[in-house]
DNA sequence: AGTTGTACCATTAGCACATACGGTACATAT
DNA sequence: ATATGTACCGTATGTGCTAATGGTACAACT
């Protein structure tokens, strides 16, 4: 497979790398046990940091797109295909869609809703 | 009544004016029908913008603690006793923390929840 | 020895926001 | 004329976050 990242562009790296490989799978062109390159070598590859290509390793495997063995490397998952449509993201946008949408009606400001959820987001609530 | 502002303290300006108005009401050392000072005037009086003081009433005549006639002037509300002490921020923070947490269950990443968070609130959404 | 994923330390640039300030202007009343 | 609340234009400062970079180190395997 070919992956292209355009340095460019307005989307970050690591996003541009999770999503082309989520495109791989869904393809057909890397098929679940399949090996993926190491991470050091992926970001000599793409010339790019060792941390932005592990950043996006560690989002697909939470998404269980990819499952990493140590040492061993990493590999596509068994039920990758089935995963990587799953849109953690979608679920989250909706959930909050709501919430905030219940605040603006009961008169709370953008403002305030900003702030309240920067405190809940860093427990410091009871501080 | 009394109000002091600290001017060096980390509580913003505006925050320490809606404090201690409620704080006033609740006291007893201004009642329902009140007159309250002009923007302007009192602005001048505490040494601070009008702006600053014109958010401070905005925010207490959306919480019902204080009634903005116009022209008239600005009144302490019949029912701000009973307002007052109604906590919409606590509310907030519930629901937040509460929607945050199965967040954070389902694996979603801090970074993940806050730029939906943002895009919600700037209904980005769909664009 | 070399490689695997991973965990810490750190810095840089950029963006978005809150707070507070200044000025100007408006309709509506006395 | 004078005062009311309110709305718009703008600027400045501080803060906090993202993204990406760099280096060092570890345990576990080939």
């Amino acid at each position: 497979m070919e992956i292209i990242i355009d340095i460019d562009s307005a989307t970050p790296l690591f996003s541009q790398l999770v999503t082309q490989i989520k495109e791989a799978v869904q393809n057909g062109q890397i098929k679940p046990g399949d090996p993926l390159p190491s991470i050091r070598q992926l970001a000599n590859d793409l010339e790019m940091n060792n941390k932005t290509v592990a950043k996006a390793y560690r989002l697909l495997e939470r998404d269980t797109v990819i499952e990493t063995k140590g040492y061993r490397g990493t590999f596509i998952h068994p039920d990758a295909k089935a995963n990587c449509t799953v849109d953690l993201n979608a679920w989250v946008t909706k959930q909050l869609t709501a919430t905030i949408s219940s605040f603006r009606k009961a008169g709370v400001t953008d403002s305030e809703i900003r702030i309240a959820f920067a405190d809940v987001l860093n427990n410091k609530t009871g501080e």
